[in-house]
DNA sequence: AATCATCTTGACATATATGTCAAGTTTTCT
DNA sequence: AGAAAACTTGACATATATGTCAAGATGATT
């Protein structure tokens, strides 16, 4: 039989998206040639049109995922606020709007980083840019040295524990849960209206 | 060739630990009959005397974990203390005191159970389990119910993150931010002589 | 010393994966 | 319209995995 005529054609792009979607919801082992042809509706043979083998399709995942997947966060805790209750709501934005913050995909690179030492690397790079990204804010709003690396690690730490712990919560819960953690980080509690502003602009 | 004689002989323990070692160092992916056969220099059909198929393998893991890695953090947090800031470097020894908690374990079990929904299940009721105790610890020194709850989840959230991260610390540094830690979960400083006692009990 | 339950082994049947290649089809450019 | 570039395909060779089975080897009990 010979080709349909409006059949999609393959290019990099069509794979490197099954091939993410595969990692993000069953993991790097996953990705695999077959499973994705299947998925695609394509002979897996083209694959290797476009890719060499699979590695040169992971390294091609690693890539995009590092020129996308860093600048926010940091983005956010240079923002300019009168306080730090202020600076941690601006900081708490990437824990509930996923154009911020892509936790599913942190989550995949994150266990997959475990069996690829080179990815791990990585990793480790943008984890360490993060959480000093968070210590300079806590810094410039008065807490000492070690007070803002424990805090700026609490802090970290608690968003990957909550996305590694695939948590699940109402939307509501955890937006009103949010000025508690704020009090927990900062020591003391936010000013009312830094609570309104932060709650108005998460309003669906 | 005859069986040479002083040769180990398997057994369902055998098969069993060297699963584990494999999750824990590789994840689930990695726990196949046939490089553990290789890994402990037998025949790969040996396994199936012991168990039916991976899947009961599988299953054996589930019920070990089960009945081991629970208790010991909800104990420390059942136990006396004076203040919230003993009550928490009671709690964080389980971070430092790998007989306490195993958490290279916990994020093999954390991880396979993100393509195990059955499992997920589990995990989840042990997760709450956590939370409600340090959240139950929260409250006996005089937080408010919201207080308690964000603050419990931020605990428990940072030692998940922190496993999740993979981090490489040195342990000395990791001992002297305790306190630090401490203060941000508590909101005050802990008195002098708990640090003490804390860092004296982690002396090597 | 014989026997029987316990365990080991090699051979077989099958599934899923990787990667290569020659021959073809389609699309685009000239 | 013709040629060249961009793709697709089925067949082949190979590796790694699962699970079954009949035939044996080993060790503990009688």
């Amino acid at each position: 039989m010979k080709n349909t005529p409006s059949r999609q054609r393959g290019s990099k792009e069509l794979w490197l998206n099954a091939a993410y979607e595969m990692l993000v919801s069953d993991g790097i082992d996953a990705v695999k040639v077959m499973p994705l042809a299947k998925k695609l509706n394509m002979t897996r043979t083209g694959f290797y049109w476009f890719f060499a083998d699979l590695d040169e399709l992971h390294t091609a995942m690693i890539e995009r995922w590092q020129s996308k997947n860093t600048g926010n966060l940091v983005e956010r805790c240079n923002m300019a606020a009168a306080s730090i209750g202020e600076a941690l709501f601006n900081l708490m934005d990437c824990w509930l709007d996923t154009t911020l913050f892509d936790s599913r995909l942190d989550l995949a690179i994150r266990n997959w980083a475990r069996v690829a030492p080179d990815l791990q690397n990585h990793l480790s790079d943008a984890d360490n840019r993060r959480i000093e990204a968070v210590a300079a804010m806590f810094r410039r709003y008065g807490f000492s040295e070690k007070q803002a690396e424990a805090r700026s690690l609490t802090v970290i730490y608690t968003q990957i524990g909550y996305i590694s712990m695939q948590v699940e919560e109402d939307r509501q819960e955890r937006l009103e849960r949010v000025q508690y953690y704020v009090e927990a980080f900062a020591g003391t509690p936010p000013e009312e209206q830094d609570v309104e502003r932060f709650l108005a602009r998460h309003k669906e």
